[in-house]
DNA sequence: TAGGGTCTGTAAACCGGTTTGCTAAACCGC
DNA sequence: GCGGTTTAGCAAACCGGTTTACAGACCCTA
């Protein structure tokens, strides 16, 4: 029974102590305002009945929550699966924490992201992979609610952060140029429409990266190399093996995130070839684990958790009011050379070099 | 400066459109109490004004929040790094955004998990790895506040899921035991103070499983084969590396989690030895990259996603009224038998044998 | 034509705190 | 013993919504 006892309030306590419910309040955050007896007394008081300030009307006078919100365009439970996200919000909660913030992930609550804002309490948001165009991020931009956006397709416009893709995705196509290969096959992102897979968007970037660098060499990549799945290591696995039903059998494989490249690593060797020795295979992400892997991934190194982190600096400078409109942010991508890459093998040499250019 | 434009409030509609605050909340909450004609005009006046309800004014109201909480005792920058956490979190997710619950993050607020627990707007808190001990704890359930407790260490007393680590644990030593091994070293997780490393906690619980069966072979672990450190990558080489130097030589690990057996893999390689091959190593946690490891772990299978969703649901059951004092819940763990262990090498055998057991 | 039901809409109380004047008493120096 | 300053505490307004109780208009029935 005791669970629908009536919440105690700070009249309860009020009354209890014979004071007033101001008495109270200044009790608790400013105690100098009163006498030091009575305010312990109150306090006291407050202890006994189990007071605890309801923060929700606290919320709601001092116009601020103590919370920044994580907008991801995809369910939570999806994302959570992404060891990615996992440094990304470690990142996120470093900063954030350290700033005695607390974090809320808004997701699509019944495949409406916008209601889902609606009902959010925070100070702020970090909008993680979603496009300018997306009619969320007007709502909350007209809301006035401060927003930072990551991995987004924007430049300007609105305060962002993301990283060098399209470099980074330069620097894995030329390494395998580099190391001979001609015949390159590429395993492409598949995030969910209006998503940052747009235009602009990541995958546009690292596409766009991985595309001139090889046609530059004189390499081109017909879209039936392109094999598109989600990140994920299943999903790699997948786009890998539709690309070998499909007949390809290119000499390396460029992977646009680390998840889909430990997925191709794994399909790779399901039929019976050796990385590197037969397939060159280039991640992207360089997440942890990146180097347990046998061989250890050649990928391309983002500070994923640098994004977290500027992120949420960007995000409480507007919050804090110390600057109301932040820029926009790149952060350095890297290739990080390791096992998973190698010379063309010498038998395929000479098929690879007579495959003919595309228009 | 328009970033310093009140917020339109409920009033302003009310008053661009002409009439009271009531119509206006009516229009949203309650249209078929309002003349269909009244409702739209006063919806488009207020998308006109860019109006949306103060969420915050609204948990006030409707004394609930739509947020669940996520409690851990750790700070959530280390939190995220853990993969088993990231699985963790997809559980709770998955069921909480079915039922239409946003996800709220709460830590230790500058070193308080009871400061960070009092801002927390919540209907209800899932504490990880948290014992009943924690005073934390009794604030929260005396100020009424749904709660489920996940491995923590306790069996009744408090709604709670936790799985059999016991159990696992004890699958984990039977299965090198049978392969031969008598030299057996474990690598414990040390959680800080007051986690649920404590008495009756989740690290007592597979510790006591490892030594029961171990002893019940007539192996005895000695405190300097366990190492302990923390749950990752680099606790697990650190924790293997103070075993090495302190010249301990086992032929079988026991890693309390995955994370620490792959740290543990790489300090193995990194001293020139192979695995299983003269080394045996023993996961626990089975997370996804157990498979993709080289070899692919051997590890006890615990279902984390599966305890966060049950965590949810039971959540959920009181905080909804259905069932109001839900019990304890105990999931099953099971031993994954992959490439990470065999039998003793040889060589060892008899200097193993040969190895007396210390009181 | 009185009486009873819908339909629309409103005023005011309420949720649980914080904050802004304001008052009354105590204290002060001279 | 008087003006001036602290000190201690209170009543009431406020934050931005929701909800209850009520009222007027209109319609129908007996």
């Amino acid at each position: 029974m005791e669970h629908f006892a009536r919440r105690v309030t700070i009249a309860d306590v009020a009354e209890k102590a014979g004071v007033s419910k101001t008495a109270v309040s200044f009790a608790f955050n400013n105690p100098d305002r009163l006498n030091s007896t009575t305010a312990s007394r109150i306090l006291d008081i407050a202890n006994e009945l189990g007071y605890r300030p309801d923060p929700v009307a606290r919320m709601l006078t001092q116009r601020r929550t103590g919370a920044i919100g994580v907008l991801t365009p995809q369910e939570l439970s999806v994302i959570f699966a992404n060891p990615f996200f996992g440094s990304f919000s470690a990142g996120i909660a470093g900063v954030a924490e350290e700033a005695g913030y607390g974090l809320h992930f808004i997701s699509p609550l019944h495949g409406s992201l916008s209601r889902a804002i609606h009902r959010a309490t925070v100070d702020g948001v970090v909008a993680i992979g979603l496009t300018i165009d997306h009619p969320e991020i007007n709502e909350i931009r007209r809301a006035g609610l401060p927003m930072i956006m990551v991995d987004s397709d924007v430049v300007d416009e609105v305060a962002s952060v993301d990283v060098d893709d399209e470099g980074g995705a330069r620097l894995a196509a030329a390494h395998v140029i580099e190391l001979g290969h001609r015949d390159v096959a590429i395993l492409a992102i598949d995030g969910p429409r209006s998503t940052s897979s747009g235009e602009g968007g990541v995958v546009a970037r690292r596409l766009r990266g991985y595309r001139e660098t090889l046609g530059a060499a004189g390499i081109d990549v017909p879209a039936d190399e392109v094999a598109i799945g989600p990140s994920t290591i299943a999903g790699g696995i997948d786009a890998f093996e539709r690309l070998w039903a499909g007949g390809r059998r290119p000499t390396a494989v460029l992977a646009m995130s680390d998840a889909m490249a430990i997925g191709a690593l794994r399909a790779i060797r399901a039929h019976g070839l050796t990385v590197p020795a037969e397939i060159s295979l280039v991640g992207f992400d360089d997440i942890e684990l990146a180097q347990s892997t046998d061989p250890p991934l050649t990928t391309v190194h983002q500070p994923v958790r640098g994004k977290g982190e500027e992120a949420v600096r960007l995000l409480l400078s507007v919050i804090e009011g110390r600057d109301p409109r932040p820029g926009h942010r790149r952060l350095d991508t890297r290739l990080i050379v390791r096992g998973s890459t190698g010379p063309v093998p010498p038998r395929r040499q000479e098929v690879t070099a007579a495959r003919p250019k595309s228009a």
